[in-house]
DNA sequence: TTGGAAATGTTAGTGGCTAACATTCCTCAG
DNA sequence: CTGAGGAATGTTAGCCACTAACATTTCCAA
């Protein structure tokens, strides 16, 4: 059901494509698929990496300020994990760019992400309005960063998120 | 119009007032309350203040990070123009803060804010990647400090938006 | 006063999504 | 092998956001 949707989206487009059609590709009703997608966004999201995330960033020291903490377990965290399989995220991430409406769902997404990362800062000390604001730039950065990377295909996905760590931790540029 | 619905949604909910609902209060058919607000959230979403950030950010010494750069565009827009009537934003921003759909549609609504951060910092010399990242930051913690705001009711509004910009820029914390 | 544009109404339909209830499928205890 | 019970699936019906096409009213200016 999930290569059924894919394979429709890129065909003609995530708007164009009604539940309706998915479920009938897929051979099941449309009641079915919601059934196993609350919402026809859900087909494209979904972030399992929160808890190593909130993990990481405890391990900062907590001499340094909020957002280079945060950058710097996200880039821990994101090197412990197995890369996902590339080709699939790009196309993901691609259908999501040149939507609307997925852009703000996947932002959306976010938003227990960026509960984790804040947490996390507030437990090494940080003031929780610091720290709910560090973690909004963290999250923006990373956000607009992968949607960027999604439209290119030269460049690797690591480099993608290495490089919007940077920006926020050593302020290069 | 724009009262009725504001009315209805603080009365019942966003989610649970309909278009229909608006139209009736405001003595109008629905089919004309879609012809003032193209969709349901544009009730409570605008942002003019896009060209006058641009403006700003390009005045920044070349020499700073782009987030700083960024930030400190933004801290000086937002001192030049007069401030909102911070009763009624607040209103509207805890609608939003507390629907999650409507979260999305606010940060999908900064996207054209992010794009004239980004261009303003590429046009004082940063290469576009960078620039890129560094206005989804910016962005992220803006929306994030703003969301959070909305929640108090002690703390003035300036006062939010420096204390975002405070932790892009000085990363105290 | 009238001509014509701008705002509003009518009708009809699409698509996302939900609720309530019926049906089939699968598994596993007896 | 069988039958009981739960899980996955189907059916129907309906709400709401939103759009298209066309008719109607309002209102300002020539």
């Amino acid at each position: 059901m999930l290569k059924a949707a894919l394979e429709l989206f890129v065909e003609n487009g995530y708007e164009r494509t009604s539940a309706g059609q998915i479920a009938a590709r897929a051979g099941v009703t449309e009641m079915t698929f919601f059934r196993h997608f609350p919402t026809k966004a859900d087909v494209l999201v979904d972030d399992p990496y929160d808890p190593v995330i909130g993990e990481a960033i405890r391990k900062q020291p907590m001499e340094l300020d909020p957002i280079t903490r945060a950058a710097r377990g996200v880039r821990s965290a994101w090197l412990e994990l197995p890369s996902p399989a590339t080709d699939e995220v790009r196309i993901r991430l691609r259908i999501v760019a040149e939507t609307p409406s997925l852009r703000a769902s996947m932002v959306a997404g976010t938003a227990a992400t960026e509960a984790v990362i804040a947490d996390a800062l507030v437990s090494g000390g940080t003031v929780r309005r610091t720290a709910v604001i560090a973690a909004g730039a963290v999250m923006g950065a990373l956000n607009t960063a992968l949607l960027a990377w999604s439209q290119t295909d030269s460049d690797d996905l690591g480099e993608a998120i290495t490089t919007a760590l940077d920006v926020l931790e050593e302020r290069r540029g």
